[in-house]
Parts: C-alpha cells; structure tokens; sequence
DNA sequence: TCGATAATTCTATATTTCTCGATGTGTTGT
DNA sequence: ACAACACATCGAGAAATATAGAATTATCGA
C-alpha cells in the first residue's frame, strides 16, 4: 500500500487552488507533450506548449510573463508539472505520477483508514 | 459529459491545500457518519464525529477550537463537508458527491480536452 | 560578438490567510 | 431561569501569497 504524505499532497492541493495555476494546469493535462526517447531510454518530452504558449492561450495576454513564471514556480516545486529547455523556450508538460497519485487520493476503493493515512 | 467549474473546483483545492485542513478531511473521509432516513427519505448523518472530537483525534488538544472552528468554516464553504447539528455537538461528515467530483477530475478517463474544460 | 527573443529573478505592494484569545450564540440539564 | 457545555464569531497580529514592472540570465541567429 502506498503511503500518502499528507504534507506533500497537501502543497500540491495548494498548487491547484489559485484558479490561474488550476487553469495552467488543466491545459498541459490536456496538451500532452510529444516524448522522445533519451540517449538512456529515458523518456522526455521533445515538444509541447511554451511559457509564452500557456500564457497567450490561457490568459489572451493581458498578464506579464512573470506572473506565469511565478506560477509555474509554484506548480513545478508541488511536483505538478516538469519543465525542458528547447533551445530558447521551456516545454511545459503535466506530471503523470502526481495525476496518479491524486488519483489515487480520490480513489473510491482507496481505503483510506489504514495507519497509512491515519498516524 | 459533466461540466467542470475551474473555479469551483480551485476553491476545493484550495481548503485541501491547508494541511490542517487536509488532515480533518481525511479523518473525516475514514470515519464515515452513521446515516439515518430523515422524514423525507432523505438520508443525513446520525451519528459521527463531533468537532471537540477531531480537534482531539487530529490534534490532541494543543489546539484552540477557534482555530479548527475556521478551518471547519472553510472546509464547509468549499462543499467539501457537511455538519449537522446533533444537540450541543455538531456531526460532522465529508460529502460524498465532492469526493465524486474530485475524483472525476483526476479519473485518467475523464476527457479533459473537451470544450467543457478548455473553452 | 552583438542584438533579439524567451523566460526567470528581483523588488515592492496590496491582499489574503492562519492563528489565538476573548466574547457571543445555541443547547441541555437542573 | 440559570449554569454548564459545545461551538461559532470577532478582533488583532504575524506570515504567506499574488501581482506587476524592472532588471537579469540564457539561448539562438546574423
């Protein structure tokens, strides 16, 4: 059974409870990443949406670049979201394991009254 | 296809974004409320844990009941939880349909591309 | 190397949030 | 009616957060 730190999924709550991050995130979840295999078999995303990219498309821009940047500080440091240097820009992708996990945190046959969750 | 209100559901987040406040919705999400039909069939918890009982079980006691009382407040606000007046104590339970909705949102099937969600 | 582009960091400010003690409200038992 | 209990609200203070503009870093192309 896997161990549920509260703390740790409670900065990531945290992370989605701003509507601008809720919104950021919601459209890298649904503007997945290209992947391309790494020289260690390691999977990374080759393409995707850029910071400008997130900032024209959700927010029409009217807010600087900063603002997105601080958010995307904030998301990435929840462990939500992972970010790849293209040259001149940043891809931005949505980490599946913590879609996972806070899956898994909702889910109905999770039996959430182990001592896992219940120290 | 259920719509999703961003900022509905930036407003759930947010009240789990606090780790006291996460920490109550999980007791809470484990120990389930007794229901009892009510006169209109409708089904309302009966019995469960008060709030002199989380602020124990949670907390042990080194924390006003002030502090949880606006914790509660805001757990309650987010539709998160309900709390039922039982004499002198209130019941306190978390709401299933927010489980639900939460867990639609993280549920890997759910189709987050559709317009609902990126309009 | 220089300029242009993309994004981050810095600084300041306004707002919000968390916490706690004191006070207030509602309910039960006598 | 009154005291005791459970909980909520109020008020204040400290801390965290969101925002935007200015300055900085990093990368690419000419």
């Amino acid at each position: 059974m896997t161990v549920v730190d509260h703390d740790e999924t409670a900065v990531m709550f945290k992370a989605l409870g701003d509507p601008t991050r809720l919104r950021i995130f919601q459209f890298l979840r649904c503007c997945p990443a290209q992947v391309a295999l790494d020289d260690d078999g390691q999977a990374r995303p080759a393409d995707g949406p850029t910071v400008g990219e997130v900032c024209c498309s959700v927010f029409g821009l009217d807010r600087p670049t900063s603002t997105i940047s601080f958010h995307l500080k904030e998301l990435r440091q929840a462990g939500l979201i992972q970010m790849d240097r293209r040259g001149k820009h940043m891809i931005l992708s949505a980490r599946r394991d913590a879609l996972a996990r806070l899956a898994a945190f909702f889910d109905p046959g999770n039996p959430c009254c182990s001592e896992d969750n219940n120290p």
